[in-house]
RNA sequence: CGGGGCGUAGCUCAGUUUGGUAGAGCGUUCGGUUCGGGACCGAAAGGUCGCACGUUCAAAUCGUGUCGCCCCGACCA
């Protein structure tokens, strides 16, 4: 390809809409603009990147024998009232009529359109296992599109679905699966770390995510600096308090019920003392030593739920406990009426209306602690829970795990934080959507079961973006080999310069049959503005000819990602650039 | 949906407070000089100032409405 005749044009300043690294830098190397908020059009180098990706995918896909297929972007409403989706995706799901009025969406993942389709196809077990994939548009009618790629409300997917009779089966499926993944992102030359997971909205049990660690990513992850345990923060569990089992704890708290006087707290004044930070001070004590009483409603109805100080209410987990479908804090008025006190002041005893109460199991190994009182301008303290609560509260792990928590797998390593995108996502799904959909097989004694399902996704166009999070620097995009627009940019000098331009034009054309994918910078432009687009599009290795080198009859060989250079005789172009393309994918291979 | 900010040339932005001929830099086109990290000189093209209605002799500027974009929050396979 001649830069000439590329269709990408640059531009030197950061476009005002773009925020992160990768959305300033694919739309400043010409690889995609904008159409409306969250859609984008990809222009020939992004697409490139794109099939790129999809090829990987492909690949390792094909490679666990899943067999590529492909479903309707458009999808009939009935399928989604079936499984109860219509409803529960609510907003986020672009819908449409037809003229004769029926009501279609545009498809934001494709478990309905699968299990129909298996349902229709399957009846024996003989016939499963099966993975299907597919690798196309979905749409999802996202609140706040940001960051490009990375959060769109157009964007490219591959789900594959599993289709099993037995856990066996599914346990199978599911570790292919993440073993694919983790070759598929190792050949992006992606630094990521599998997750565990909850599975949301999508439903059943067991789940991994694979993050690519960067700091504009959305999700937080702990590690275990010990184990390889890793998991999403809104799964990581939390051990009870401190290096101990829980039986401990418990009998600390039988001793100082006994030893503990009634009441046994007393109440302080804390004029104007809202938050744990300015009650902490005001009373001289640290953060956790104090009770955070916060009023939640789940599906509506008020609760109230413990956590030590320092630590934060975790509402996934929450809502699990809860089992109900949303849990969020409450507005203040909920809050007052439940209290009986402004915000700031809620605490366990005491309270105004009687809620169910949930205490964070780290709470119950507290003494001494302090509340809020109920009361404007009060707190308790010398409050002990084993003690003091009022009867009929529940415990529960129901913190968000933190940095310099022990590790709840090995008991011996910290938790650490960190940041990812989330790339790529497993799950067991189970039988909710066979049930649904009537998706069923007969064993060999005739008997009729539900198949059981698994569910597989890798955001291919936000995998691109993850990418350029990870692999870029002041001058712009710095592509792995393996996912490269073009492998190879060769730049004469100067065009006009014979002896360049004739150099420039052999290696390319040589490099071209020999099937390397290269782009040849034929424009009249100074060599600053050549390099900085090379640099800017990030093509892996750069041909340099001209006048310095030229005199020895060499060319000079530059690696994007390094900054090394290496001077090459121009007979041995083709050859040194082919070895270096090689040692490039080899760096990437699983 | 709540809070905040912004819509002026392809891009980045001034001009709006205090109404009076539409601006700069970059990019683009043409001519020339240049040519190893975003050159220089000269000439030029390019905008119904998001849209609508209103106020006014006069609106980019004031008012109302509307659409769009960005950020924070709620939400999120």
């Amino acid at each position: 390809m001649r830069m000439s005749q590329l269709f990408a044009t640059t531009l030197r300043e950061v476009p005002a809409e773009a925020e992160i690294a990768s959305h300033q830098l694919l739309l400043r190397a010409g690889m995609m603009r904008k159409a409306a908020g969250g859609i984008y059009v990809f222009l020939p180098l992004g697409l490139r990147v794109l099939h790129k990706i999809e090829t990987i995918v492909r690949e390792e896909m094909d490679r666990t024998g899943a067999q590529e297929l492909l479903l309707p972007i458009v999808q009939p409403a009935e399928l989604w009232q079936q499984t109860g989706r219509w409803d529960v995706y609510g907003e986020e799901m672009f819908r449409l009529q037809d003229r004769h009025g029926r009501s279609f969406c545009l498809g934001p993942t494709h478990e309905e359109i699968i299990t129909w389709l298996v349902a229709n196809e399957v009846q024996s077990y003989r016939q499963l296992p099966v993975v299907l994939y597919q690798i196309q548009n979905k749409y999802r009618d996202e609140i706040r599109p940001r960051f490009g790629p990375l959060r769109s409300r157009e964007f490219i997917m591959k789900d594959a679905y599993s289709f099993d009779r037995d856990a066996a089966g599914l346990d199978e499926n599911y570790r292919k699966m993440y073993e694919a993944y983790a070759r598929i992102f190792t050949r992006c030359g992606l630094s990521f770390r599998p997750v565990e997971a909850d599975s949301g909205a999508i439903g059943g049990k067991g789940s991994h995510e694979f993050m690519a660690l960067a700091d504009a990513g959305e999700a937080a992850i702990v590690y275990c600096d010990a184990c390889g345990y890793a998991a999403n923060v809104e799964q990581a569990e939390c051990l009870p308090p401190e290096g101990d089992g829980e039986a401990e704890a418990q009998d600390a708290g039988q001793a100082r019920a006994g030893e503990a006087s009634e009441p046994g707290w007393r109440r302080v004044e804390t004029p104007g003392q809202h938050t744990v930070e300015e009650v902490a001070r005001f009373l001289h004590v640290q953060p956790r030593n104090l009770i955070k009483t916060m009023i939640y409603l789940a599906d509506g109805q008020p609760v109230a739920v413990l956590v030590r100080g320092d630590h934060d209410v975790n509402e996934i987990k929450l809502g699990h406990v809860l089992d109900v479908r949303h849990v969020f804090l409450a507005d203040a008025e909920t809050t007052e009426r439940v209290t009986g006190a402004p915000v700031g002041f809620a605490g366990p005893i005491g309270l105004a209306q009687p809620v169910p109460m949930w205490v964070d199991q780290a709470v119950m190994a507290m003494k001494e602690a302090v509340t809020g009182g109920n009361a404007k301008d009060t707190h308790l303290v010398g409050v002990d829970p084993t003690v003091h609560f009022p009867a009929g509260y529940k415990v529960a792990d129901l913190r968000l795990a933190q940095p310099g928590d022990l590790c709840p797998r090995c008991r011996r390593g910290r938790l650490q934080a960190a940041r990812g995108i989330e790339v790529g996502q497993v799950f067991k799904l189970g039988t909710k959507y066979s049930e649904a959909l009537g998706a069923m097989y007969l064993d060999e004694n005739g008997r009729s079961h539900p198949i059981i399902m698994g569910c597989y996704g890798i955001g291919v166009s936000r995998t691109m973006a993850a990418i350029i999070e990870q692999c870029h620097d002041e001058h712009g995009i710095a592509w792995p080999m393996t996912v490269a627009p073009y492998q190879v940019i060769v730049v004469p000098v100067n065009a006009a310069e014979a002896p360049q331009w004739e150099a420039a034009t052999q290696v390319y054309g040589q490099l071209q049959a020999a099937g390397v994918e290269v782009v040849l910078d034929d424009r009249s432009e100074r060599p600053g503005v050549k390099f900085k687009d090379a640099d800017l599009m990030g093509f892996p290795l750069r041909v340099t000819i001209g006048p310095r080198g030229l005199k020895e009859g060499k060319a000079e060989l530059r690696w994007r990602a390094s900054g090394q250079e290496e001077a090459v005789p121009l007979d041995q172009v083709v050859s040194r650039v082919q070895q270096a393309i090689a040692d490039e994918l080899q760096r990437y291979t699983p």
